[in-house]
DNA sequence: ATATTAAAAGAGTTAAAGGTCTTTTATTAT
DNA sequence: ATAATAAAAGACCTTTAACTCTTTTAATAT
């Protein structure tokens, strides 16, 4: 469904986005730990990340990541699409070059649903709607 | 969320699905044809069909492939599973190791329910349930 | 029997995703 | 100013998916 780096860059800003309530700049390091994920693999993705000006960065000392008042209410989707490109959004999931009402394949009406569903459940979640629940750790971005 | 082998597994099913209805072994080639995919591609995976008993082959003049009566009953999350594994029935959309209630993801309740209807549209459909519609070209398994 | 047909088998290639490493640049604390 | 810190940049490596090619095996029509 998502690529590797989606799914960390997802679980990447949940965190600078919890992180993000306190002012400070949470380093890669400490990202890194918090998702148990590879440090230069996550590096690389925040640095996308920060370039497309989803996240704040800052070098030296003290440095690091952290979200700006508007990045907090960055969206799922947004972060996909800046990743893995649009095709979640309106791809045929059996291949199609092109999926629409005129050439549907056997599953289109279904999947179309689905789709939808998707699409909202990305749209509708923004990164900082869960700091409270994960600070409470009753959601978690990494494996117990 | 489908490699393209399932992808393609799953077209192929579904046309020689519709073809076996004539009681005739359909060749790769003019399977690749219907499907717009490379021949030697789509070969390979009906023979990794073919070894798991989901289709049966032919080889020799007229030969090619064609499903038992038992086999047009097979269901498309028969072929997911076959092709791309079980990942899809029950693994966290944020690639946490194991997805479920004690340590849930910020996605897991509303990810919970896609992935219930997105197993229950492959489980619900068999390859054979849209023999008709594709033969009067309702719906289509390769672009126009 | 022989030639032809068509899938099976398996090695090989290509491209993309996933991940690592080293060097550079910017910041800040002293 | 200097040293220490931490991200940026970009080259590099590894693995997997996607796809191809060649040879072999089996079946059938003549
Ligand atoms: S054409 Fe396949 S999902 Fe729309
Ligand atoms: S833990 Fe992520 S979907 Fe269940």
């Amino acid at each position: 469904m998502f690529s590797q780096s989606c799914k960390y860059a997802i679980r990447a800003m949940f965190l600078i986005a919890q992180r993000s309530n306190e002012g400070k700049f949470i380093g890669i390091k400490e990202i890194a730990e918090g998702l148990d994920a590879p440090q230069p693999f996550i590096a690389k993705i925040l640095q996308d990340l920060s370039k497309k000006t989803m996240v704040i960065s800052a070098k030296g000392p003290n440095g690091g990541f952290m979200l700006s008042e508007s990045q907090r209410h960055t969206t799922l989707l947004d972060i996909v699409v800046a990743v893995d490109g649009n095709k979640i959004i309106n791809s045929c999931c059996l291949g199609l070059r092109d999926c629409n009402e005129k050439s549907p394949c056997p599953v289109h009406d279904e999947y179309k649903l689905i789709r939808k569903k998707i699409n909202s459940m990305l749209s509708t979640t923004q990164v900082s709607d869960y700091n409270d629940e994960l600070s409470m750790s009753k959601l978690f971005l990494k494996d117990k």
